[in-house]
DNA sequence: GGGTTAGGGT
């Protein structure tokens, strides 16, 4: 093998990955793509680097890339690594998560979460950098994941000499195998003992049911207890009823743990600590993937859990309790009988069990795909329906996707690329001058300049969006601190036993009207008691405070990663403090689609699409809702709930949503006093009316409709005070023809309103809708056609008058030397009808 | 008044 390798290489014998390893190296020698399956315990993951390093990869070509889904892991496994190497970690094995890179220029073997590694596709689009990848864990089929799988199928032609290894729980090797056109698959075996699966199909509620399981372990045998809940108000309930079971021996005594994602670190941690009770652990589906429980012997599962889903309908995230996978059910009994024989009681039938789905839907299928779509976009992958996912996500995902892209500006329309291109190939000029071709469908349009820096940004696109709007708004110090903590766990801690004390602590910092003001009262304090404490003291006030310390150091470590990244798009970073109002309207432009308006009766909101959601309890706004709000974060649980959020100006809403809002607007008129034509203007944002009755001068909206209005009310009608002398002619005009309808008694003898503006219409300009148009108009006009508006008694009197005149009426009688003014009406059964002789 | 799973990042 290779000579280069300054150790000898050595595999632990009691490995089953050990017996494979021929196998193994035969295989990836021979193949481009090889998928190692086997349990954990089989030595895979720890393994499979050092068989690489053997084949002489991870030298002078290139590293040997090792991906893992979380950051723990990837820290762990170099050091595993490192450790059968016996060499110090960061030098020949070396890892890289966010924050920490603890390689260097000798590293052979990269161990890196797979975030890290599709973060350097931006920069290195053929990975030229390694030789060799290995994916772990694939079967867990994260976004992350199964993006990596379609990029590096479709690397393989253009990197012959890349070597893949998938590595998978035995659960769907062959999946993986039919995406890399049948790649080889070798399984290794785990090691494990049996583990005895007991169906006890609930006859109560599942508290019964676990407390009747627990029971039913208890006098089994010695060895602690894990029970998988689907959330921590399961885990509170089964908590209150396990801690009433009175044990009946002294041996059976135990004590309850809670352990989910959320918890205190403290209370996190107990799990681990060693103990001398038998133990009864009640988890989420932390303890599924990311957390190991050790000690454990039996399993209980409820077989449910909370999944996120996304809704592309409503464009909402979910998350209802579901029956889980056979797949994930076999996860969970694994995490008994590492030690030995285990039990594994299921609160289902075994019916129930065979009738379910083998596997958990992956994650890209059940995920708002924004962020994909818009990294895919930056990488000119073109056509997101041409993607060789192992499994694609539906039409609809991906147009939601878009549709998102399009709210924060990140992409110019579909509907338009689309339409300049009628045949259904939309070619796209790529940042970097290449054409990407898609086809009309899936097509994935053009990225914006705000696209472009969205792409570069490490967080959520709504997140980047807020950064970008707060560079433009000189509050991007403000926003990118909000921006941070959206986007990790809350640094706040709430335990259990102490919420009132935690809830009292955070208040400090609560603002009434906004929640990311609380956040940036937070931060404010702990910059300032950092300053002021030394490390430790800082750490104390910490824990007395509520706040997680590791937590609060991640929010500031990617504060300063997204001050770095903003520094190299050109967004400025502003010195003075900025007003509350610019870091309310740069948040809003992340968030148009998550903006609600009070329901008074209901004491929810409307929000967007027809949806209704109500302000989370947690929130500083829970008690005294404004009348609009936007919320960060919209999750359907028991309802749909707006968890982190502001009040704002709808106002906000019109400007910085401008290419959304749609404006209708209704009772143009005309207004004599203004001498103009008015109308009122209402404004949603999807369906949600930001502006309700706002007068707007409708000559600008409608010009054709307003000019009509004008020509009617203010010429026709004349109600409009002016000199303009045609104005006052036409009016004698007019009242001469009318007085012969008297005279004559005749109605139709003056022509209709129809055709006075008929005659307007033809001469005024096309441009005048107001008196004041009007006036710089003819102005010009009346230069070189003094007579154009003027009347003549022909045009108002109509062709079959012709043969009247005022004359045949006269306007006095003469009798004698009397002169009797007459006066003619026309006006059936009135008594002033026919002609009067005024005496 | 009311209350969510857990991972990941240029």
């Amino acid at each position: 093998m290779s000579a280069t390798l300054p150790m000898q290489i050595s595999y632990p014998e009691q490995l089953p990955v050990t017996q494979r390893r021929h196998d193994i190296a035969e295989a990836i020698r021979d193949h481009q793509v090889v998928i190692v399956a086997g349990e954990t315990g089989s030595g895979k993951t720890t393994q499979l680097p050092k068989i690489c390093l053997e084949l002489g990869r991870g030298q002078e070509g290139g590293v040997i890339g090792h991906t893992q889904p979380r950051r723990i892991a990837a820290r762990t496994v170099a050091e595993r690594i490192a450790a059968e190497l016996g060499t110090e970690l960061g030098q020949l094995v070396g890892y890289q998560v966010r924050f920490t890179d603890r390689s260097s220029a000798q590293t052979m073997v990269k161990v890196m979460t797979d975030g890290i590694l599709l973060a350097e596709v931006q920069r290195d689009r053929d990975l030229r950098r390694y030789d060799t990848i290995i994916i772990d864990e694939a079967h867990e089929r994260s976004l992350n994941i199964d993006f990596i799988l379609g990029y590096v199928k479709q690397l393989l032609p253009r990197r012959p000499d890349l070597k893949v290894v998938i590595t998978s729980a035995t659960i769907d090797p062959r999946r993986f195998s039919a995406h890399f056109d049948d790649a080889p698959v070798i399984e290794v075996s785990g090691r494990m003992y049996p583990v005895e699966v007991r169906y006890r199909e609930l006859t109560d509620d599942q508290t019964q049911g676990i407390t009747d399981a627990v029971r039913e372990l208890l006098t089994a045998g010695p060895g602690d207890i894990l029970v998988f809940l689907s959330g921590e108000r399961e885990i509170r309930d089964a908590a209150d009823a396990l801690r009433r079971l009175r044990p009946t021996r002294v041996s059976d005594a135990f004590e309850v743990l809670s352990l989910y994602a959320r918890l205190s670190s403290a209370e996190q941690h107990r799990v681990f600590a060693p103990h001398q009770r038998r133990r009864v652990v009640l988890a989420t589906n932390v303890a599924e993937t990311s957390l190991t429980v050790p000690g454990i012997r039996y399993v209980v599962d409820t077989g449910l859990a909370r999944i996120s889903r996304f809704s592309a309908r409503t464009k909402v995230q979910r998350l209802p309790i579901e029956p889980i996978s056979k797949a994930s059910a076999d996860q969970r009994k694994g995490r008994c009988g590492r030690q030995a024989d285990g039990i594994c009681i299921r609160l289902y039938a075994e019916e129930d069990f065979d009738a379910r789905p083998e596997f958990t839907d992956p994650e890209i299928v059940r995920t708002n795909l924004a962020s994909v779509i818009l990294q895919m976009t930056a990488l000119g992958l073109g056509d997101i329906g041409r993607f060789p996912f192992v499994e694609p996500p539906d039409t609809r995902s991906v147009q939601a996707g878009i549709q998102l892209l399009e709210e924060i500006g990140a992409i110019t329309s579909a509907r338009r690329a689309r339409r300049s291109k009628p045949r259904g190939r939309a070619e796209t000029r790529m940042a970097d001058g290449r054409t990407a071709v898609s086809s009309g469908k899936n097509a994935t349009p053009a990225l914006t300049t705000i696209g472009r820096q969205l792409a570069q940004l490490p967080v959520d696109p709504r997140l980047g969006r807020m950064i970008v709007e707060g560079h433009r708004n000189g509050c991007l110090r403000e926003v990118i601190i909000v921006a941070a903590a959206l986007s990790i766990q809350d640094p706040r801690e709430r335990p259990s036993e102490q919420q009132d004390a935690a809830d009292a602590a955070h208040r400090r910092f609560a603002d009434p009207t906004s929640d990311f003001a609380g956040l940036l009262n937070l931060w404010g304090f702990v910059k300032e008691q950092q300053k002021e404490l030394s490390s430790s003291a800082f750490r104390r006030l910490c824990k007395t405070d509520f706040l997680n310390y590791l937590r609060i150091r991640e929010w500031q470590d990617l504060d300063s990663q997204l001050r770095q990244v903003s520094k190299q798009l050109g967004l400025s970073l502003t010195k003075t403090p900025a007003s509350a109002e610019a870091v309310h309207r740069s948040l809003l432009a992340g968030l148009l689609s998550h903006i609600g308006m009070k329901d008074v009766d209901k004491r929810d909101y409307l929000g967007a699409r027809g949806s209704r959601f109500a302000i989370f309890p947690g929130s500083a706004l829970a008690k005294k809702q404004p009348p609009f709000v936007m919320s960060a974060e919209l999750v359907e649980t028991s309802r749909l709930w707006g968890r982190v959020n502001a009040a704002i100006e709808p106002e906000w809403a019109e400007s910085i949503g401008a290419h959304l809002v749609k404006r209708t607007y209704s009772e143009p008129h005309w207004e004599y006093k203004r001498g103009a034509v008015m109308a009122f203007e209402k404004v949603t944002l999807y369906g949600i009316p930001i502006v309700s009755e706002r007068k707007v001068d409708y000559g600008r909206i409608d010009r054709a409709v307003a000019r009509d209005l004008f020509i009617r009310h203010a010429l026709v009608q004349g109600e409009w005070r002016t000199h303009h002398r045609f104005f006052h002619a036409n009016q004698e005009v007019l009242a001469e023809a009318e007085e012969l309808e008297q005279r004559a008694r005749r109605r139709g003898i003056v022509v209709d309103d129809e055709t006075l503006f008929d005659f307007y219409d033809e001469r005024v300009g096309p441009d005048v809708v107001s008196t004041a148009h009007f006036d710089s108009w003819w102005k010009q006009q009346r230069r070189t056609t003094p007579q154009l508006l003027e009347f003549s008694l022909d045009l108002v009197v109509q062709d079959a008058a012709d043969d009247l005149s005022v004359q045949e009426f006269p306007d006095v009688w003469r009798h004698g030397d009397a002169a009797m003014p007459l006066v003619y009406e026309f006006d059936p059964g009135a008594e002033s009808d026919g002609v009067t002789v005024e005496i």
